[in-house]
DNA sequence: TCTGGGGTCCTCAGACGA
DNA sequence: TCTGTCGTCTGAGGACCC
């Protein structure tokens, strides 16, 4: 098996410099609006004076006070992001998405008609360009994690005299996969994060052939069953995982940041509706129905909680995710101070296995009216846009409705 | 110093039925 | 009838990824 691994270079970024060339050469930033934000990406330029993604933007700013700060515009991302997956297809129709910027490709059967996995390597990168006026990173190895360690060691530099570019192309050789691997720092394998690494740093291990010398058992001690026997596998480059391009997606859930903390239950409910209502609307495009509604609640201390409950039937329907989400806030004291509130729903099954609940009834007993009216406005919003209506709980907030 | 938003997966505990 | 065990489901939380 041969898999590339296909990273977008500082992708966000990059999209908005096809629309703003006079920015090039500038250090710019997307995301970390407002106080409570956080850096999304940065370019090369302004990674050289320290800033990196998910660094709290205020942070940023200090850093790198000359930066051009950007508001982000997700939609216009996706639909780059659409139009490279598409790319990609062009080469092999085994392609997982693991984020709007990077996916795996499954290049086995495409090298009788397209040459050497390096050769295809180079296609993509030229086809991207080609197409999108976009670079990226190309990793290429047997296994998909040993391919996404590539693709890091192929991209640009970002250092004090600034950036430097990168090899656009790195493969780990069948048979070299050891000797790349075990030099390299524990925390470059998929999956060791801030609290794993603390309990390997424990064990004394430094490096990935220090993890890989430890008996299985060891690990498997520290780190639990499931992620101590992959990592150690890993670290011995064992991964069985295929390259699987149709992944069903698991949850569709919505969070906010406010930018004050909010103190009243009334409040709070009113942002449920809202959220409920972009969580009904997105379960619906997808053509799902989920079970099982989270709230998440994050106080002001960072003290994070969820709150869940599992209805009978699947409902794709934004009043009864609300619903549902209204209920389990009922238990909680807001009065601390909430910065954070989520919503997401879970257990999701294909809309025909929505069935019509005594719970899901309006005042009238009118289901189909409700289920219709949810159409309805589904169907505004695809033709005059995403404001245009709204529940009527939320007319008489600021800012809901453009007019 | 201050920590987003979208997710996935795992672990653990308690309830419950066979 | 009572008790223990096992598997499954549910809920909560933690860790990790981009």
């Amino acid at each position: 098996m041969t898999i590339l691994h296909v990273d977008m270079d500082a992708f966000f970024v990059s999209v908005e410099l096809l629309r703003r060339p006079e920015l090039r050469g500038q250090p710019v930033v997307v995301g970390g609006s407002g106080s409570r934000g956080v850096v999304a990406a940065a370019n090369y330029e302004a990674r050289s004076f320290g800033v990196h993604s998910a660094m709290p933007s205020v942070r940023a700013r200090r850093l790198c006070p000359q930066a051009v700060f950007l508001a982000g515009d997700h939609t216009h991302y996706s639909a780059v992001s659409r139009r490279v997956m598409a790319v990609f297809r062009s080469v092999t129709p085994l392609v997982e998405p693991i984020s709007l910027d990077e996916a795996f490709l499954d290049v086995s059967g495409a090298r009788r008609l397209l040459g050497s996995p390096t050769e295809i390597a180079h296609l993509v990168r030229n086809r991207v360009l080609a197409e999108e006026g976009l670079t990226c990173s190309v990793g290429l190895a047997q296994v998909k994690f040993l391919a996404k360690l590539a693709s890091q060691q192929a991209k640009p530099r970002a250092a004090a005299a600034g950036p430097t570019p990168g090899a656009g192309v790195f493969e780990v050789a069948a048979g070299r996969e050891l000797d790349f691997l075990r030099p390299l720092p524990v925390e470059r394998l998929w999956g060791v994060g801030p609290a794993t690494l603390a309990r390997l740093q424990r064990l004394g291990v430094r490096t990935v052939g220090d993890l890989a010398d430890l008996p299985v058992d060891t690990v498997v001690a520290t780190l639990g069953k499931a992620a101590g026997a992959h990592l150690h596998a890993l670290a011995h480059a064992v991964d069985p995982r295929r390259v699987e391009p149709e992944q069903a997606p698991k949850s569709v859930g919505h969070e906010e940041t406010f930018s004050r903390d909010h103190h009243r239950h009334e409040t709070l409910a009113l942002e449920i509706v809202r959220m409920a209502d972009a969580v009904g609307t997105r379960l619906r495009a997808a053509g799902v129905v989920g079970r099982t509604v989270t709230l998440k609640i994050r106080f002001g201390d960072f003290r994070t909680i969820t709150r869940s409950a599992t209805v009978a039937a699947g409902t794709d329907s934004s009043r009864e995710v609300g619903r549902v989400g209204r209920s389990l806030l009922d238990g909680i004291d807001p009065s601390p101070g909430v910065r954070l509130l989520g919503l997401s729903v879970s257990q999701l099954g294909p809309d025909g296995d929505q069935q019509l609940s005594l719970d899901q009834l309006g005042p009238d007993g009118d289901v189909a009216d409700w289920v219709g009216a949810e159409s309805a406005v589904d169907a505004i919003r695809a033709r005059f846009g995403a404001r245009s209506v709204g529940p009527a709980s939320l007319t008489a907030v600021d800012g809901f409705l453009d007019e």
